[in-house]
DNA sequence: AATTTTTTGTAAGTATTATTTGAAATATAT
DNA sequence: ATATATTTCAAATAATACTTACAAAAAATT
């Protein structure tokens, strides 16, 4: 149903309009203009009105966008209808905070499984996710359908667990290790590398912010 | 002395590179290609090239790149000769787990203030780091001359908590909340927003990838 | 010493993304 | 009703980023 051609960067932004479209419909506005939404998303008014039409004519021109409208419009698009469960991989720290990030809360979310090798989380209740063995991961993910994987591993057996997930059918991985991960090309991978935001950020800071 | 106007992306990529010559480097590997970096860090050759070429001619003809030269001048580039000393603001589930996060490693990163309002930990050592009060947070960053903070506080204080920070000097902001902060310009926000990141995704795989 | 191979550095071309502009449609005010 | 304000939508332009292509330089080979 929906456009397949459009730009990386306008779906990148989607969440985000998604994300405000809710707190507005909350607050019982009912209706919307690009300029005021670009104020609270930090997104230009013209971006936006273009990310908007490449869904159509969403808008009524010297009115705005009707909030109710576009959030169910959205709801489609983004896929909200219906749940999407992602497993987890790697229980340590940083694992064990994403088990009780509220992805479900504003999102479609949830993360049903997590794997994990330690004797004492196995076969156990984690923040209310089941943990399974590690070595279950390709065998899990197929009989639970799972499509999206979330990795907190250590670096050294990222790509090989990559590739175990790879194998039970998972077409996306959001991957908070370093390791730049090798895949087939029909699997999507999301880096979310931590210590490269910081020093891009103290980079930008030292040099261009003066 | 760097140059001040390369293009965003290629100083967001620099943190890439660094991060695979200091794995070159412990394996004792002496040259490294354009081409075979290109595959590690997963970047075209042709871009490598050019990122590099902002900083001079870095390499010899025919042989390619000596790690330990490419290294050192990365090191002064992404300012890795000293410590940059960071707060992290907010220690719930999400803050722990990065203050356990080992950006001290390969970085030249280190969290060495944590703020609060949780009198449990406040004015207690949490994971090695000091927890102040929220209240002492201005006073602190500026006494401390911390310049960037990561935040992981509730969205709801989110943009107060970010005033308090800019008025203790604060330039730039990892920010974890979903909320799209105001800040002056001079101030560099850098947003990390891990539900976008996966709506994102499953979006795409939902759509573009088959 | 001459030739071949490798590999950089950069220019030119292409694609993607963002911004500007202005006409058309709707709403609001007079 | 008419005029004026908004505000979308789309086209044109500008900016940014990526890719291709190749000459020049160095290294390796014959």
């Amino acid at each position: 149903m929906t456009a397949e051609n459009i730009p990386r960067a306008t779906a990148k932004r989607l969440p985000i309009y998604y994300r405000y479209l809710n707190i507005l419909h909350d607050t019982g506005k009912q209706r919307i203009s690009s300029t005021e939404l670009a104020e609270a998303v930090q997104v230009d008014s013209a971006t936006i009105r273009r990310d908007f039409s490449y869904f159509g004519a969403l808008g009524k021109r010297g009115y705005g966008y009707d909030v109710d409208n576009l959030l169910s419009f959205f709801k489609q698009i983004l896929n909200q209808e219906h749940l999407t469960n992602v497993a987890l991989i790697g229980v340590g720290n940083l694992g064990h905070a994403l088990l009780n990030f509220n992805f479900h809360k504003d999102g479609n979310v949830r993360i049903s499984a997590a794997f994990d090798t330690d004797d004492k989380i196995v076969n156990k209740i984690e923040d209310g996710v089941p943990v399974y063995p590690i070595e279950e991961l390709s065998h899990q993910l197929h009989d639970q359908q799972i499509k999206v994987i979330i990795l907190t591993v250590p670096a050294q057996v990222a790509q090989s667990i990559a590739d175990d997930a790879v194998a039970g059918g998972v077409k996306g991985i959001l991957n908070f290790t370093p390791i730049r991960l090798q895949v087939p090309e029909d699997v999507l991978v999301q880096n979310v590398d931590l210590t490269n935001e910081l020093q891009t950020l103290i980079y930008f800071i030292e040099n261009f912010g003066k």
